[in-house]
DNA sequence: TAATAAAGTTAGGGAACCCTAATAATAATT
DNA sequence: AATTATTATTAGGGTTCCCTAACTTTATTA
């Protein structure tokens, strides 16, 4: 049996907890839709993720995270909301394009990365907004820029 | 058959242009090395590439890349040198990691983000220097923050 | 409640990646 | 040139992720 989590894993154990917040309960269509794959696939990953401890289900019941699968869902989210923000906010970039940059790259940048990506955000919101209204001229920078294309 | 690319096989290419263009010639161990895995692996690969026109190779001879290869290659490392130079000089991280993280998250990121990274790269290069000389102000608030800790 | 609909599970297959072990071919060396 | 060492290839296995089709269980509703 091997011990390492996957990024699709982790993605699904994320899914779980956004689901489990808006809808209550959690069932393995709703992750299917949400990843738009078939049941069968999710019924598969579901398979992996219960034998190594992350989630709990009956057969044909809901789906709940263990300690073990909140923390990583936990973590997950906050490296993916992190860096919607940044890759939105900073970079400028629309909110849809953001979302799906962000979900796609947060479990391969390393921790320096983001740490420095956190202070970079925290810098240009609480250091540098006031100082020199770098992303308000970035904004218009950019907008200028890709709107003269 | 499939058609579409996969990241692996993007980063062969661009791994086999780079190798040629330090040791002219290119083979199974060459790449074996650079990502660190088994010659068989590469080899499998290395036949996935030729089905689909993207390498030429002789049996037990050297690889090397069609103009379909080249300009895939070419492009990811493109897209590898500017995320590098992104993360290690705007956002402060050391040159180890700012290549590791390029490499990893360089196929996942959208035009849009791309474009975006390419003006902020831009914009604080040439616009900003002068004025607020912001790269100089981020990289010592960053190694302040990364110091105390 | 019985019949239909919806959701979950199982079985069987495919593709990408990665490995080890064995074999074939090329290079290097004595 | 013949032997040894290095490289490349092939064969056989394993994991993840995704699918279709068949089947079971749970929900719905007529």
């Amino acid at each position: 049996m091997i011990e390492h989590i996957t990024s699709s894993q982790e993605d699904y154990l994320e899914a779980i907890l956004l689901i489990q917040k808006e809808k209550k309960v959690v069932r393995v269509k709703d992750i299917a839709e949400y990843f738009i794959v078939k049941g069968s696939t999710v019924n598969e990953t579901l398979n992996n993720l219960k034998k190594r401890g992350y989630i709990i289900q009956e057969k044909y019941g809901y789906i709940e995270l263990t300690q073990k699968g909140t923390r990583i869902a936990r973590n997950v989210y906050r490296k993916h909301t992190l860096l919607t923000k940044f890759i939105q906010n900073i970079l400028g970039v629309s909110a849809k394009t953001a979302e799906d940059d962000a979900c796609k790259i947060e479990h391969h940048l390393s921790k320096e990365t983001l740490d420095n990506i956190l202070h970079f955000i925290e810098f240009t919101d609480r250091e540098l907004k006031r100082k020199y209204d770098i992303k308000k001229n970035f904004h218009e920078y950019i907008h200028t820029k890709l709107d003269s294309k």
